[in-house]
DNA sequence: CTAAACCTTTACGTTGACGTGAAGGTCAAG
DNA sequence: CTTGACCTTCACGTCAACGTAAAGGTTTAG
């Protein structure tokens, strides 16, 4: 497939994706004419990008990541048993973003709660 | 209190409350030497500013429902109930950006889980 | 054969929350 | 009365993940 038609498949634009092979994140093949081409894989690939992005890893943390993550929901790639503690650093990165966004929705209810309870006084 | 006082308690920067101030977030007296004077209720603020901030609002947003946020655990500012819609939204936006991060971090436990079991392996 | 709809690289622009000087006034200790 | 540690207001720099435009080659439908 080519870069248009994964980026319609997966959400977002083909900027992002030469800007994540750009980044090392994707390494499509090449046609005779130069266009990129992207197996079937590439979406399952792109959807990880983005769901690791979208929890604060930037793309450097994802290109060490991406690699061991499997395709075939096989096993790891051999060499990342080494990363194991990079990726307990992340994760307890993710946990604290969350008890912060869960702290910072507690306010907002409590907020939301005395909102209703004075619009329903009056 | 002046402006390096309250950044180290808050844990933060001069710069950092200046641009709060800019954003119309805070609103320190002033010294006749030009000097800003923060009342002690100001580390209150300032700490749900950064609350808020790490829940990914910006500070337009946190200008808005910052007013309604009482100091003293009375009551609602009268205007707030209007903004009840937007607090709303941002609390659904932090929900939605909870559980994107709860599903990045299954990832990298599931990585984790793999890893270990690799290294535990050999 | 041509026009629309793709694609390529290059490169500058955007956004938000500050960092980082620069140039100068203020204050407390010795 | 001076030195060092504060403070002030500009004002430009930073960073990441793209957006956007320019200038040009490729493919495909009619």
């Amino acid at each position: 497939m080519r870069i248009s038609e994964l980026a319609r498949e997966a959400g977002t634009t083909p900027r992002a994706l030469r800007y994540y092979e750009e980044q090392g994140l994707l390494r499509p093949a090449r046609l005779a004419s130069g266009y990129r081409h992207y197996d079937p894989q590439a979406l399952r690939v792109v959807r990880h990008i983005q769901l690791l992005l979208s929890a604060g890893l930037n793309t450097a943390a994802i290109a060490e990541i991406l690699p061991c993550i499997p395709d075939d929901a096989t096993v790891l790639a051999p060499t990342c048993p080494e990363l194991l503690d990079a990726l307990a650093v992340e994760r307890d990165r993710i946990t604290t973003s969350i008890d912060q966004l869960a702290g910072a929705r507690a306010v907002l209810d409590r907020l939301i709660q005395a909102g209703a309870r004075a619009r329903d006084q009056f």
